[in-house]
DNA sequence: AAAAAAATTGCCACCGCTGGCAACTTTTTT
DNA sequence: AAAAAAGTTGCCAGCGGTGGCAATTTTTTT
């Protein structure tokens, strides 16, 4: 366990003045070429790393980011994380990662001293807890940087990446209708999330360019676990006038409606045409693949973390010009196809 | 966004030093009673709370801990930081996340500049990285707490959580001579990793208990993808004398396999049992649902990060007691069955 | 009641680094 | 060639805590 060696190592050895030493570290514009060389050797030498903690306190600096989510789906935090971590390693970042309770009424404090406690230069936060409005003025108020990742634009452009969740729904109808499909069902998430909200308007809209409505008996609402998919498929489907096709707010219960087309024997997708929204792994495991929606989830997370990195570094202006909004795309595989029912078949 | 108050605040308003401020906030035993109750009144007034980089700096601890992985199955990282984060934040730690490359040979200084660096208290190391013994000794040396997830006892109880995968994979092959299967192949993960050895020998010793061998034709190894599992699949099925059974190394591999057996028509469990390991999300959502191996990866998790705090906190034997062996368990679901084949039949 | 022991509390240096400003060099201007 | 400007580099004071030890107060012992 050998002793580490600190910033006045380099600075003897390197025969210069720990503030040189410190100037080529954070890359200072005003040092002598000879200079910089020479005390790089060292460093290389010494294999020496500044010490996050002095180097924080010193500049108020942590080179810690956070990454703060309640209760999401599995693929999605790793899409992000992955997407997020590119970023920070390549800029000198670290990411800590922060789960919390968005219903919880402690949130605002809990991630206001998660921030405070760690000294973050800034935090990412997922959907649904960058929905809520009073964490997102409560972080504006205390000063740090943060971004968040959404489905509708919320805030100014510095402050956000979202996903255009509702045209891309559109395109699913328009999918849907050109199929030849008339009675369609959908299943929702849970409405208090603006993302379902907007994926579900973005649907019904994108119907009614072709008159086609969704009564309201065919919209169920499921909370995006495939436990519910299961239950809202059951009653989508057993009953005497099912629909020719099911869209569900998200992969899981997509599969779900999946599973309980096999159980009651309908063929998807001659019989049933099922679309979900995401593409995570899920939908190209499945049988049938599953016609999706793909959200671009890691060019998020990087967008997201390059924009609060900059805002960090202090280039508002920049930050605020890197692209916020992304559009997902429609991915087509097997589980959807033409409308073969005719009228009194079920 | 008010200033942040400090010790010193607290110190000069509560009329004492601000060691003895420090000494409250560390529990310390040598408060007055009376005291301890002014200062803690303070504090909450002020809603003060200490800077870490601070306290870091001043007594070598982060209460930041770190995980390092390689690439993992999405799930299998979810499910850890699951665990590794319910532990964490009742004890005050919080978590730093850090992806690298298994094969890279700059892996150890890779792993030992990032704990230096963010002056981490310890890490947890994930498979394959897990295996990696340079690595381990090197932490070992560098003085600071870690405990490794692995499938093998790699070194000392304190150090370490095992599952035991050749125990379960044992089981997984009674269950199959059980059900009547003699054809048998195996879809392995790269030999390189211990776990798939493991899981392959356990797999082999548990079959030739009842007399069954594995011929090298019906072995054949994948990376762990969905994708190589088509593959190998393909190669399984599309002999003449195919096999009436497959376990897979994997849940991936074994629905790549349940894929490929339905496009060729293949009817399982009728003609074709599968299995896979894991258990994880996709075991559930695949048709039919897939007979696996649960692994309590939440819970090695868990067990490894109450270790890791003890350790950190000077409880070495305690640390040494906690369990460190945990038996993954065999769930049946609908993807294996009886082998219904005759002798001639393909 | 004085001395010894124990319990509290305070002082100061220091953890490793960066910021501000002064000092020293070198280059450019006049 | 002297003066001014620009480019480099060094010194010192913190950032906000904790550790060691001394000082003070309280309790116990004789």
């Amino acid at each position: 366990m050998q002793k580490q060696s600190t910033i006045n190592d380099v600075a003897r050895i390197a025969g210069v003045s720990k503030r040189t030493v410190s100037r080529v570290i954070n890359g200072s514009l005003s040092v002598g070429e000879s200079t910089r060389l020479k005390v790089e050797k060292v460093i290389n030498e010494l294999k020496y790393a500044p010490n996050a903690q002095a180097r924080g306190l010193a500049s108020s600096r942590s080179y810690l980011l956070g990454l703060i989510y309640d209760n999401p789906d599995a693929l999605y935090l790793d899409d992000v994380q992955r997407g997020v971590l590119e970023v920070c390693s390549t800029l000198g970042y670290e990411l800590v990662v922060h789960p919390c309770r968005y219903q919880s009424e402690s949130l605002v404090n809990d991630c206001l001293r998660f921030m405070r406690r760690s000294k973050l230069d800034g935090v990412i936060v997922l959907p649904p807890v960058s929905e809520s409005e009073t964490l997102a003025l409560a972080l504006k108020e205390s000063g740090s940087p943060y971004v968040r990742l959404s489905s509708v634009a919320l805030d100014t452009q510095e402050h956000i990446v979202v996903s255009d969740d509702r045209a891309a729904a559109a395109e699913m109808a328009r999918y849907f209708a050109q199929l030849g499909h008339e009675k369609i069902a959908f299943i929702s998430g849970p409405q208090r999330y603006k993302s379902s909200t907007e994926r579900m308007e973005g649907f019904q809209l994108g119907l009614s360019a072709y008159g086609v409505k969704i009564p309201a008996e065919m919209i169920l609402e499921g909370n995006n676990t495939f436990e519910t998919g299961i239950e809202c498929a059951k009653q989508l489907l057993q009953r005497i006038k099912r629909p020719t096709a099911i869209f569900a707010n998200n992969d899981q219960m997509a599969a779900a409606v999946l599973k309980v087309a096999y159980s009651l024997g309908i063929k998807v997708p001659e019989q049933l045409s099922v679309a979900g929204f995401d593409d995570n792994m899920l939908a190209s495991r499945v049988t049938p693949s599953l016609t999706t929606i793909r959200r671009p989830v890691r060019q998020m997370a990087l967008l997201a973390t390059t924009k609060m990195i900059m805002s960090i570094e202090q280039n508002h202006k920049a930050a605020a010009n890197v692209a916020a909004k992304v559009a997902p795309t429609l991915v087509v595989r097997e589980s959807t196809g033409r409308c073969q029912s005719s009228d009194t078949e079920n």
